[in-house]
DNA sequence: CTGTTAGCGCCTTCAC
DNA sequence: GTGAAGGCGCTAACAG
């Protein structure tokens, strides 16, 4: 291995002018510069980061954790961190907590070892206080993005979930649905609970007496649905929904192919609206979606992080909400319109 | 921030006690690493990496450098990494090179100086080859997956291009076409080069002469093949393609998308085949693909390089091919079979 | 089984 | 502008 004695030997200068070279010190004049620099770049050395850390308390190294780097909304989010990051000379680590709480604090133990500058995290549900508190101890900073936790005090960046879904659960109203399903989440996450909240609202403000056979708590994993979707169609014909709304993608993509699967006409028999479907495909959706700026969570998450790694924010917590676009498409359509 | 040495003076037992301890050492009294241990969990200690790193040389970190996670083969591939790296005790570093070997080279420096223990690799293209060599003169391990580099000799898991290629294209001879088209990444990608030179053989051997007309490269991002698709439109009525072969889910998905604009029929007027398109939509899709095992490219990728790091891989380089699944879907099938 | 000594590669501090 | 000394937190090597 290459280190600053070897270059400081070959070039005829201390370690520390090295050092002070590698730094971008200004305190260094030009010709000594120069011909350190053509000697690192003769023998290609390396900066050891581990031994810089172990001064510096700095490794330029982000985590990233998230639920799942499958799902394609946390894939736009992955994207986007690691854009800003690179950007700012950060690497980054990456993290699937599979929303699973243990494997979450896990994790933690790992990036804390490792010496993360930062974390941004979409915490698996309200028990990450405690990871939170971890960090915190820590001194690391760290940036809440997606979902938010109860009494954690911290930069954020959210969703507009109580407009967003209200925008939808009118939009299907105004179509004529009355009887409308959602299927959610776990209620310990705090976007299930939002948008749950926002559903049970909106139909209140709208004279529409809440059902909760109506009401689904599922998983925000890719996982099945079909239970919950056989109860709704078990239901006796007065109750039955004519509308059903996804909470987020993978829940709006299972409904849809169940719904396919049993023949079930979308929209004339039942309507289907959804957080977060992609069009990662060959055919043009047909789905009604509210999309999340995904990208941007992670790359204004990553911004916020750095500021506040480099003492460039300010003392107070920033909170920061992206509004969501709703994409009107057929399975929400009335034929009539 | 606390040290070994907070443990070992409220343990009243030596630094190295604490160490060993820390490091599963057997050589260790019941008593004392209980002892010891309590004051670890009292004290919330966690192991400083970087201090540890300098000695050991080792970080127990592993670098995925991809060309981009928002690719569905690739963000498959990552949560396979993902998987094998966390089972064994890894943190894994993410990188998107973009395609770019420029990208590629400026993470090649950080990832060294941070120093990963091992990097699986998705090269960007055959320049690739100086980073690899760059990895080789700082002595650390990769595997190469999905693309191969000329003349570097190391741990691969690929793909059977060949075969599953000559399949796609035997599938369309048989349905009746003569005239394909194939739409291909840049040919610095080995995949590209090999899918291209499997189709043009499997042509001959069909005795159907290539026509160069028909052969457009373009690229694996997300870009647009609006450009390659008119140029075959435009050809005239007796060799205009009456089927094409898109060699990546971008290419194949925007293909279908283009067509659809253009209201040319599918397979009707132009059949179309694909490597690698993903079915993330509430829509079953139509389209014929082959379907690589992107998980364990990852999964089995980071198995081998852990193997490697830990010299428990047998000198001689291994190379895993892993078949693909052909699944044959409305796109290329004739209506009268 | 436990402790002592030395040093990993670099940067902080303080001289010159 | 440049250099010398010391130490970051930990573990290898040795001693007992």
């Amino acid at each position: 291995m290459v280190t600053i004695y070897d270059i400081a030997k070959k070039a005829n200068v201390s370690a520390m002018t090295v050092s002070r070279v590698i730094n971008k010190s200004e305190k260094i004049s030009e010709i000594t510069r120069k011909k350190v620099e053509a000697v690192i770049k003769e023998l290609n050395y390396i900066p050891n980061n581990s031994a810089r850390n172990l001064i510096t308390k700095k490794t330029k190294i982000l985590s990233l954790m998230i639920t799942d780097i499958g799902n394609p909304f946390f894939t736009s989010v992955a994207r986007g961190a690691e854009d800003k990051a690179m950007q700012m000379g950060y690497q980054l680590l990456l993290c699937n907590s599979d929303e699973n709480f243990e494997k979450e604090s896990k994790y933690m133990d790992m990036l804390i070892s490792t010496g993360s500058d930062g974390v941004l995290i979409a915490p698996a549900n309200d028990n990450s206080k405690k990871n939170m508190k971890k960090l915190t101890k820590h001194g690391i900073p760290f940036v809440l993005i997606d979902r938010r936790i109860p009494d954690i005090d911290c930069d954020q960046v959210l969703s507009d979930n109580e407009a967003t879904t209200r925008r939808l659960i009118e939009h299907l109203i105004k179509q004529g649905h009355r009887k409308i399903a959602i299927i959610n989440g776990p209620l310990v996450v705090s976007t299930a609970r939002e948008r749950q909240q926002s559903y049970i609202d909106t139909l209140k403000i709208h004279g529409i007496s809440v059902n909760n056979d109506l009401i689904k708590e599922s998983h925000f994993r890719d996982s099945d649905v079909t239970n919950s979707i056989q109860e709704l169609l078990n239901l006796p014909e007065s109750e039955r929904p004519t509308a059903i709304f996804a909470t987020n993608n993978f829940i709006g993509m299972n409904t849809m192919k169940i719904l396919y699967r049993h023949n079930i006409k979308v929209p004339e028999e039942i309507a289907v609206v959804s957080y977060d479907v992609p069009n990662y495909t060959e055919n043009e959706s047909i789905l009604t979606v509210a999309e999340q700026q995904a990208y941007n969570f992670g790359y204004i998450g990553i911004q916020l992080l750095i500021e506040r790694i480099e003492g460039a924010a300010p003392e107070k917590a920033r909170k920061i909400v992206l509004p969501s676009e709703i994409h009107l498409r057929a399975s929400s359509l009335n034929q009539r319109d």
